[in-house]
RNA sequence: GCCCCUGUAGCUCAGUGGACAGAGCACCGGUCUUCUAAACCGUUGGUCGCAGGUUCGAGUCCUGCCAGGGGCGCCA
């Protein structure tokens, strides 16, 4: 299905290309100003700005609007072009042209408003990339939900995608939760032991442990830490994937941080950044002022091995390898991210909680200093996400306090036992990811029309149940005549045709919460309509209840297209 | 010390440097003998935090300030 607004664009700069041939217009490098849908209903379809123009030109938009118009040509697509102060073209597609698309969109099913801008390109999305030391919260979720939403957009736009969960099991964290669940099963086996403050609380442990002592009796009581933290390495990613899998969430492929090690890949890393002289051994970083180094001297550290990152513009350079000789997590990040650009995707994007700014930063330096070209990596900050309440005594949204006690809740588990996946989904990709989120939960726990799942949701219902009433009646759509259709329909199919740009917009931009807007807003557009046309009436003419009927197929298309882009489920019923 | 986010209607939020700033909710009043009313129709509602600047044009870009939230600096 063709873009328009990307058609007109190109068909703009002809005609300024033919101005300016024919003299009508001074030689200048045309820019290019989108084609975008207009405010007004009453401003056409598309709106060019030639205001733009006017510095280039030296000549008034208005003027330049009118000559652009007059060598435009005939497009078939269009009905009008409209010459509007204080420079704007607009344009109005003909109905026709409107029509035809009720039986394109049908034809395309699926693959309708598939882009061809990433086709022949491989994408990859990592995302999630939580370590194995505890259920899916709701921060996770947001990233999970933003990700995957990444990754269908990026589908939809042509790309060959790969999901990637990049966690470490390693390090400081595994080992203490090794530790914690031995000593949580110490504890069921009724033997006197506590559990260190700087250990994991969490209840999820002793709920394992006494599945150990059920499975298992005593057998592993004299294992040591390790075994406990093989154990519950493999109990947690079983966890995870579960969690993930409810909201329709899976990664083809997980990258463990682990090899990095024992792959020697790090120290390869280092070697190379070594080598072109970005390294250096030393107790305190160069740049180091009086009160740092006195800082640091009073800590008693020991030479540590920096990387130089200022040279590439960074505020201090940054520990490689700590001064009691273990990677600090830098190093391997670097190492995977060299890694990932070697495996040649055109565009891996990185979802990644704020808190990894500026480790995000000295990734990029480090591949610089490596020689390398981080552009093909582009990463999406998540912000905060609280679960909230209304409380009513305060007058102001409460935090859901995050404890054990039945009601409050931290994960996603949680979350969509609470509401629904479906619910989930919409809720933590309808806001832009830089933005920090309140997760409303008595809200999103409504099935009312506060909230746009259901409203969404209901529009492809509404649909479904045309075509159950239909196959009953026996009416078949395959030979409707589409001009019987009305202007109502073609509103529809009007604000339908945006939905390509929107995934374009979603893709260049990392702004996959568009399309929930744009779900939204399509709904909104489409009960009216649902309310008014009827099909299955007994005053309605049949060969007008047939191409309504294809009508609403089209649309079922739509809904259903748009409902699987945000990874959330388009039911028959309600 | 440095960085990020937010401030638009009573509330939750849209708004790609363009035309008269928009939805939903809430409030009030209507609409089911016709494909499910989780819907529809109508009314009300604005100092776009403040002040400068850039621009033909600023809610949008720049600078400064005010208010709120969050993060980082040999843990990952």
């Amino acid at each position: 299905m063709k873009q328009l607004n990307k058609e007109l664009e190109q068909q703009i700069s002809l005609a300024l290309r033919r101005a300016q041939q024919a003299g009508h217009l001074p030689d200048f490098e045309i820019p290019v100003i989108p084609v975008l849908p207009p405010k007004r209903d009453d401003q056409g379809d598309l709106a060019y700005p030639a205001m733009g123009l006017a510095k280039l030109a030296r000549k008034n938009p208005l003027e330049i609007a009118n000559l652009i118009a007059a060598e435009l040509g005939g497009l078939a697509f269009l009905e009008r072009v409209e010459v509007a102060p204080p420079g704007f073209i607009n344009f109005s597609l003909c109905d026709d042209y409107l029509r035809a698309q009720v039986g394109q969109i049908i034809r395309e099913g699926e693959r309708c408003f598939q882009l061809d801008i990433g086709v022949g390109k491989r994408a990859q999305v990592e995302f999630v990339s939580a370590n194995p030391s505890g259920p899916i919260t709701i921060g996770h979720t947001r990233n999970a939900v933003v990700g995957d939403a990444m990754a269908r957009l990026l589908e939809a736009a042509g790309y060959d995608v790969q999901r990637e969960y990049y966690y470490n099991n390693a390090g400081n964290q595994m080992i203490v939760l090794g530790k914690s669940l031995m000593l949580r099963y110490l504890q069921q086996l009724g033997e006197d032991v506590t559990l260190p403050a700087d250990h994991y609380q969490g209840a999820y442990l002793i709920e394992i442990a006494a599945e150990l002592v059920k499975q298992r009796g005593e057998a592993l009581k004299d294992e040591n830490w390790e075994t406990f933290k093989g154990i519950v390495e493999s109990r947690m990613f079983d966890w995870i994937r579960r969690s993930l899998a409810a909201i329709d969430i899976t990664h083809d492929r997980f990258y463990n941080e682990t090899s990095l090690f024992e792959s020697g890949a790090i120290w390869r890393v280092l070697d190379e950044m070594r080598a072109n002289d970005h390294i250096y051994e030393a107790a305190h970083w160069e740049g180091a002022d009086e009160a740092e180094i006195a800082d640091v001297t009073s800590k008693g550290y020991q030479p540590a091995t920096w990387f130089r990152s200022t040279t590439f513009g960074d505020e201090k350079d940054r520990v490689m390898v700590k001064s009691d000789g273990a990677p600090t997590y830098t190093l391997p990040d670097i190492a995977y991210h060299r890694d990932k650009l070697g495996r040649g995707f055109d565009l891996a994007i990185n979802v990644l909680g704020t808190d990894h700014f500026s480790q995000a930063q000295v990734v990029q330096y480090g591949l610089q200093a490596m020689g390398l070209d981080p552009a093909p990596i582009r990463v999406i900050f998540i912000q905060m996400v609280r679960a909230v309440r209304w409380n009513d005594e305060l007058g102001e949204y409460e935090a859901v306090k995050q404890s054990k006690r039945a009601g409050d809740f931290d994960s996603l588990d949680d979350l969509v036992e609470m509401t629904s996946p479906d619910a989930v989904r919409y809720h933590m990709l309808a806001r832009s990811p830089n933005s920090q989120l309140d997760f409303d939960v008595d809200q999103v726990v409504k099935q009312t029309n506060d909230n746009p799942v259901y409203y969404i949701q209901n529009a492809y219902v509404r649909c479904a149940g045309i075509f159950r009433e239909a196959d009953e009646r026996g009416l078949v759509d395959d030979d409707a005549d589409l001009s019987l259709l009305g202007s109502d329909e073609l509103r529809f199919i009007r604000k339908v045709m945006e939905l390509g740009n929107v995934i374009e917009q979603a893709v260049t931009n990392g702004e996959p919460q568009k399309i929930a807007f744009f779900a939204h807003e399509l709904a909104a557009v489409f009960h009216p309509i649902y309310d008014k046309v009827r099909v299955l009436h007994s005053e309605v003419p049949p060969d007008v209840a047939k191409a309504r009927l294809r009508f609403y197929r089209a649309a079922g298309v739509v809904f259903h297209r748009l409902l699987r882009l945000m990874g959330m489920t388009a039911p028959e019923r309600m």
